[in-house]
RNA sequence: GGUCUAUUAGUCAAGGGGUUAAGACGCCACCCUCUCAAGGUGGAAUCACGGGUUCAAAUCCCGUAUAGACUACCA
């Protein structure tokens, strides 16, 4: 037996199988022509967080618009980052913004599809048995430095200012004989696998992205980790490599920071003789941190990083999609101003509008199209939705909800189901404060906002002349006419291009007067049609909170007094 | 330090040799209007800098600057 398979052997003892048994195991998809094959590849590290979903969406889009295959694969060869329920996790993420794999992990344990297992920590049979044809080949070497060995290493190249890392003379393990290296694993020394890199840093490689074009590295010439000492799981790009090629993945899209292992990746395609999928590195997400700068936008820092942020503060995960199909290609934009009524899957992604550059998350866009999203939909829509957010945040307004149910509705419709409607709700968390005051319930204690007329006798006329005699419901033609017919009557203008040219004629105008029928029936100075607010409250309620209002004014005085 | 990427208004961006340099969010003004929210009209604001190439450069080339990512037995 010759010294190298002797090697491999004590390095991998149990390894039954070749990598030519595995192709024939996960043979090339059958696909039509020109479908891709994507994949999301996060860890489960709790949360999905803006970026990964956005990188999860255009991945799931790049695979879907060709009818392709998109999978999910659990990255988890870090161990101790791995949380609890994660994938579950995970998958309720992309689930609430409709991405569903095709393949993968459907919940803590299971998977479908047919080049499982999809999650990592179950996979180590596989990369055993690539990582020792590597050793067969002389491609990879056991490697004994101790954590102290690398740093002394890197200290010595930052003081000669040389380039960092586990390569060339530097790289003292690969030198090691053969049969020194079997010493020190039958003496039970620890010890990582790395890469015997064949790459030479003085040559250039051109290598294409999808997004960006052709780029030019130096050949990679890393030593770099593939299996780690511990556990002997596999590091990324060690997995990246074995799994994509074995899953048949054909593009790989994702952040980046991946692009500087880019020369890894391709070396390691090299190396096994696969073929090269298609690249795209994205734009990475940023936001401006406390010291004005940009970064990385941040699971740990940043709350607006996470999906969760979104639905506590009811930001409909519709208005979440819309905003990162505008980040993610370009031209969405252009296209749902023309396309308004067709499906978002009628959108076809283009690498060429996928943005190289990284792009800071704008929470007032965000915001805009989530009140233009909502002020199209449906009253009832509106009701359904508002009260399974309410029910998690704000119970007791569910309750309210849900006991006043056709009410509620009717005070969700005004102004909207028509053709220009109402754009004020820019959340779901947002309309309390817009309607709170349409249920007694929010209206025992009402703090009234200050209205132009402040003489508590002269709104006791207004209110008093208007319930009297002009409050006529009918019809919102007729119901204006009449308060501008009384506003003359009391000596305002009800004309107001009238009043602001001859101010001094009159003691105020048609809006003072509405102003304090409006602050009497809401507190508020700005409010949805009054008109439409009075036909809900009804005759009885205008009276008694007219009367309320009267009555917080003389309160008022006393105390002032 | 090294490698790579990026750079068009406050933000997202179109445009890839000749354009009055699109559009969206935000901002301002006016109009509409019973108040808001809208809607309408208009406005301020942009090609990072320096050199080339060219009749002509935001666009091509070379530098510089700035920002970011990577440079882990994290992904």
């Amino acid at each position: 037996m010759n010294k190298l398979q002797e090697l491999a052997d004590l390095m991998f003892p149990n390894v039954k199988k070749t990598i030519a048994d595995y192709e024939k195991i996960y043979p090339e998809r059958s696909l039509k022509e020109g479908a891709r094959v994507t994949r999301f590849a996060p860890s489960p590290t709790g949360f999905v967080h803006m970026g990964s979903l956005l990188s999860a969406f255009e991945d799931y889009k790049i695979a879907k618009d060709t009818d392709g295959i998109f999978y999910l694969r659990i990255e988890n060869t870090d161990q101790k980052r791995s949380v609890e329920n994660g994938i579950v996790g995970i998958l309720n993420d992309l689930k609430n913004f409709d991405i569903i794999p095709d393949e993968g992990m459907i919940d803590e344990e299971h998977s479908v599809g047919a080049y499982g297992p999809y999650i990592q920590s179950e996979r180590q049979e596989i990369y055993h048995t690539f990582c020792k044809e590597l050793v067969l080949k002389g491609f990879a070497y056991p490697c004994f430095c101790k954590p102290e060995e690398l740093e002394e290493i890197r200290e010595i190249q930052e003081l000669n200012k040389e380039r960092i890392g586990y390569y060339g003379s530097f790289a003292k393990c690969r030198s090691l004989s053969i049969d020194e290296a079997i010493k020190k694993i039958k003496s039970g020394e620890e010890y990582v696998v790395r890469l015997k890199s064949p790459g030479n840093f003085n040559k250039k490689i051109m290598l294409h992205d999808e997004v960006r074009g052709d780029i030019e590295f130096p050949e990679n010439d890393l030593d770099i980790v593939l299996l780690k000492s511990t556990d002997k799981l596999p590091t990324y790009h060690f997995a990246h490599v074995v799994d994509d090629h074995l899953m048949r993945t054909t593009h790989v899209c994702r952040g980046e920071e991946w692009i500087a292992s880019f020369p890894i990746h391709y070396q390691l395609f090299q190396i096994f003789n696969f073929k090269l999928p298609a690249y795209a590195h994205l734009g990475l997400v940023m936001k401006i941190d406390e010291n004005g700068t940009r970064r990385k936008l941040s699971k740990r820092k940043d709350k607006e990083a996470s999906v969760e942020f979104y639905h506590k503060e009811g930001i409909p995960k519709e208005a979440v999609k819309l905003y990162l199909m505008t980040i993610a290609n370009s031209n969405f934009e252009e296209w749902l101003d023309n396309n308004p009524n067709s499906s978002l899957d009628e959108f076809k992604f283009d690498f060429k509008k996928i943005s190289a550059s990284g792009t800071l998350f704008d929470v007032e866009k965000l915001f805009n199209i989530s009140k233009n999203y909502l002020s199209r939909q449906s009253a009832r829509t509106i009701y359904d939705n508002l009260v399974i957010w309410a029910e998690e945040f704000e119970p007791e307004f569910a309750s309210i909800l849900k006991n006043n149910q056709d009410y509620a509705i009717k005070i969700f419709n005004i102004e909207r189901e028509v053709e220009k409607p109402r754009k004020d709700y820019v959340s779901y968390s947002s309309i309390k404060n817009f309607v709170f005051y349409m249920f007694d319930e929010y209206f025992e204690n009402p703090i009234y906002e200050s209205t132009k007329i402040s003489d508590k006798e002269e709104i006791k006329i207004i209110l008093n002349t208007y319930f009297a005699k002009y409050l006529d419901l009918s019809n919102k033609d007729t119901w204006f006419l009449k308060v501008k017919e009384m506003t003359d009557e009391l000596g305002y203008a009800s004309n107001i291009k009238e009043y602001k040219k001859n101010p001094k004629n009159y003691k105020g105008n048609v809006s003072d007067i509405t102003g304090v029928i409006r602050v009497a029936l809401t507190s508020k100075t700005n409010t949805p049609d009054l008109y439409e607010i009075m036909k809900l409250l009804g005759k009885e309620k205008i009276q008694e909170r007219f009367t309320k209002y009267i009555n917080s004014l003389s309160v008022k005085k006393s105390k002032i007094n």
